[in-house]
DNA sequence: GTAACACTCGGGGATTCCATTATAAATCAA
DNA sequence: TTGATTTATAATGGAATCCCCGAGTGTTAC
């Protein structure tokens, strides 16, 4: 009980840092055990030192804290991450989960919210905001065993139509014309997309479609 | 000499705050005298406390922090401002001097660099990255009223906020409520945004901005 | 055969898009 | 100081869209 808990911080801006270690060092129980940068730094860092937490950014120096969620799950020691990031957890936190985070907290929280989320997953439980928690219950309430499948793979030959000329900024009522179509009826395949990607609002889909088209592997 | 260089920190993160006034707390002759997590109060504030710095986020909780910059500029005591922001400087730096501030600094810097800022703006001095300090000059150069027309210099002040905001994805009547204006303002905005940069559609501004506030490059 | 899925449409209200016009205030130029 | 320009604000109004519903017609799988 005397042993206080580890914790490792992967955040690439080294004055957050600051305040991340000095708030969790002033905590009896709690130590920071070390830091990282980027992805590289960390993996070898966390599977050297086995943190018992490691609070990790999206936005790292190079590459995406996702990915490095991912690399760490992979590990022998596979410590509860959370992640502590700028970018909305409303987009983000589903993703994250999906890479292995059992928690989500954005920058704006406050200290004793932050304190309140890192006890949580010492204690092998998981923190997330209710309308992070409600969006995934509203998706995955009745046991869907496709929960997972909220990727490009999981669009039906029309919807992957679809969502290839939003990529290519094509308007509703272009894309009707084009695949010879009511405009409710593109409407309907681009609910659906939204609904199997998991996106909010069709501006929402449109910049993923865009972002996607452009890219080759996300 | 024995006097304390008394400093303001307005910023929306606590953890941040937390750090910054860590960075500050632990130099002899600095002190942190307040902070702010919104504008009205920051205002009220620095009025009252009259630091010697002020260092300021751009994104806070509601308004802008280039509004505040104009704002603290119309006080009275004019203390010297430092922005210190995640936003790429490339993009900000610019804007953040014409609207008052002598510094820039990306959340992505180290502390000593961040103590190197505060000191050369107490000096009377300014602190820029050389990069940007070479922008300024190049723009400034070939003075061409003409082919600035369409790009993001052009916009005026209160057109770079929504443009801002509609980078992070906000929806109009989202925007509108954040800048306390009407919805048909807004649009209004909108459309000479596109003008100016000449673009066609929504769409096409809402790709442009989004890509715009994400990458460094211009 | 019936259950699940894919594709197709529509109603209807809310919101956004776009062109156009307009007014008060601030700024700049002559 | 007067006049022109710029900036920020807002409205009218019609078209298009977004988004919540429901629903019909096939095809496929068990």
């Amino acid at each position: 009980m005397g042993q206080k808990s580890r914790i490792f911080i992967v955040d690439a801006q080294p004055i957050f840092c600051l305040g991340l270690s000095q708030a969790i060092q002033r905590e009896t129980n709690l130590a920071v055990c070390g830091h990282a940068a980027n992805a590289t730094e960390a993996l070898e860092k966390i599977d050297k030192l086995k943190p018992d937490l490691v609070i990790i950014d999206i936005a790292l120096e190079t590459s995406s804290g996702l990915d490095l969620l991912k690399q760490i799950a992979m590990q022998d020691s596979n410590p509860p991450c959370l992640v502590c990031s700028a970018l909305p957890e409303l987009r983000y936190a589903q993703r994250a989960v999906n890479a292995g985070a059992l928690g989500y907290l954005t920058k704006q929280e406050s200290v004793s919210e932050l304190l309140t989320a890192i006890h949580a997953l010492l204690k092998g439980s998981i923190h997330f905001k209710a309308s992070v928690v409600t969006r995934f219950f509203s998706l995955a309430g009745h046991d869907n065993p496709k929960v997972e499948g909220n990727t490009i793979d999981s669009l039906t030959q029309r919807e992957f139509e679809v969502f290839g000329l939003i990529g290519q900024e094509y308007s509703v009522s272009q894309i009707a014309k084009a695949l010879h179509v009511s405009v409710k009826t593109i409407e309907t395949h681009r609910t659906h997309i939204k609904e199997k990607l998991n996106l909010i609002s069709a501006n929402e889909l449109l910049i993923f479609a865009v972002e996607w088209t452009k890219c080759d592997e996300p």
